[in-house]
DNA sequence: GTGAAAGCGCTAACAT
DNA sequence: ATGTTAGCGCTTTCAC
């Protein structure tokens, strides 16, 4: 019936183990042979079994992405990287979203995942990167773990990440740089940790400029479109309205965007508005957004090769990820200056 | 190291086989002697392991889903239906984006992919349910396949879709009812089937209604945003402008609406503009978009039932799931009528 | 209702 | 550079 690997070494004249050799490029395998066996494999249709060779060596060839991501744009880039490097080590992944909703419990939900399968590594997305019962519940049973995008450090353990404070400091500068000095800001929903990190690095850049920030237009989202309209409708009906906006992210940029034309505010002459993330919303909103484009795919990429990889020289715990500022209309790209 | 079924089996003092059957839910056990199994095996803490029982068992408990999708949310959502049906089954999900791009070959990347693995069964999203190369490739290898939203019956082969003859047909209408007579239409990629499709409804609709299609009104888009700016260029600088658009998805719709927007016309008042899909864009612009909503998570859930499903009783080929016609501001919720 | 033995297809460890 | 043997952890088959 299923080809299997005795099949291959007896067409190919062979044992068993050499055939082995040649379908996991092992070196100790002579040129003849390798292209024999190659030659007859390729002839039988042969396909490895993964269930054997999991079996046999104690490893899965898997790795689990663990994610509960609002936007798809993301996860699906951290989805990209990550089979590229998968492809590259003959290895595949499994998604587990887990979309638990608010103050659910994902340790139930991971506790039962791991219950049926055994993966080499995991991916931990945010906001799963700063689960402590979700980390603990890994280290437990020794399951090599990267997060992504963590707020913390993980002792020995490395992580992946962008540099959200130097981002949101140079998209800040950059509004500065344009004349602002009346800026809002919107931030991101508490639970994740990048909210933090974008709110400090807009303040620091403000300190560094001297100049004062309005808390009245300091506002909390929670990286929803919705809760962008929601913030904006605070500051945009004072007397004092601010004549730049940084939104901690796009779909909330939109948001603001659209209760500006609402309010008959033209985007950017009179109010410039900034996003962060280049989803592809922000370039499908009119104006285009200025935003910050995080490195998503790489970080996807990155996590499973440190994940696959058994290049141990490189000890490096912080792998932090080049980010860009993006510089559409939406930002007084014409108009204020 | 591992705790294995014969751990288990020592400490609830019965036989490999009974743990194994106690696990597998299998009928013939006493109660009491499930109890204790079951008990035992919480205490050691024991996961099964996946590979030994496909191996055994010669089934890999693993299904993939192959996709090149330029819409992440539908990627994303097909996932989730997919992954909550494998739940069910103790399965898991392996994703492969393909992401070849424009006239590449995705057989050799399929061949490769089935070269290091054997899945139970492979979900195939569009564009590839419509790609006789890879189908050809996975019943050559007598792998189990469901097409999801395919151009075409796959004989015994069921298939999962929805009817978007019949919900552009209800969109068109939704324009006619409110008065349009005068509407331009933008078609998709034409390497997606529901592009076809979606403009027959269309012309069907109008037809119905006795309406003429203006020839110079039907444009060629690609399922980009930029492709609906491009479009509604073409039109909506005539003397005799369409006083509405139906876009064949939602990035389009928001692309005609950044361009009326630009053009100073204000929708829905003096156009109204429709899309396809409910992506989460269509929330997300200003005016918001009436479109249709597919049923895409429970796609999904549908194929990967279908994939794992031993309910043989249900031989139904043709699938097809209930969309949902959206309205919201942009076509004339408020305004015209 | 329960158990013993065999074997799934592969790799590890040790030959040669 | 290549082969032999044992065994990974489970299910299948067939006993009892």
């Amino acid at each position: 019936m299923t080809v299997t690997i005795t099949d291959v070494a007896k067409k190919a004249g062979v044992s068993m183990k050499t055939v082995s050799r040649v379908m996991n490029n092992e070196p100790s395998v002579s040129k003849a042979t390798r292209e024999k066996v190659k030659a007859a494999a390729r002839d039988l249709n042969y396909t490895p079994n993964l269930a054997a060779r999991g079996l046999a060596s104690s490893k899965s060839y898997l790795i689990a992405m663990l994610y509960d991501i609002p936007s798809p744009g993301y996860a699906i880039n951290i989805q990209k990287g990550a089979t590229r490097a998968c492809r590259e080590h003959g290895y595949h992944l499994i998604v587990e979203p887990l979309d638990t909703g608010e103050g659910s419990d994902y340790v139930e939900v991971v506790e039962n995942l791991l219950g049926h399968l055994r993966v080499d590594g995991v991916i931990l997305a945010p906001p799963l990167c700063d689960n402590g019962q979700v980390i603990r519940l890994l280290s437990q049973r020794n399951i090599a773990y990267i997060p992504i995008a963590p707020s913390t450090e993980h002792g020995e353990i490395p992580i992946v990440k962008m540099n959200d404070v130097r981002a949101a400091r140079e998209m800040t500068e950059h509004l500065i740089r344009h004349g602002h000095k009346d800026i809002a800001f919107v931030k991101g929903h508490p639970r994740h940790s990048a909210s933090a990190l974008r709110y400090q690095g807009f303040r620091e850049a403000m300190r560094a400029s001297g100049i004062r920030i309005n808390p009245a237009w300091i506002t909390e989202g929670d990286f929803t479109y919705k809760s962008g309209v929601d913030a904006a409708s605070k500051f945009l009906n004072d007397k004092e309205c601010p004549s730049a906006v940084f939104a901690s992210n796009d779909d909330m940029a939109a948001g603001v965007i659209a209760l500006a034309a609402r309010n008959g505010l033209s985007v950017p002459s009179d109010l410039s508005v900034v996003g962060f993330d280049d989803t592809p919303l922000a370039d499908s909103v009119w104006p285009r957004l200025t935003t910050i484009r995080q490195p998503v795919e790489e970080m996807g990429y990155r996590a499973a090769k440190l994940l696959l990889s058994v290049d141990k020289n490189d000890d490096t715990i912080i792998h932090s990820l080049d980010h860009a500022l993006i510089e559409r209309e939406s930002s007084g790209f014409f108009g204020i200056e």
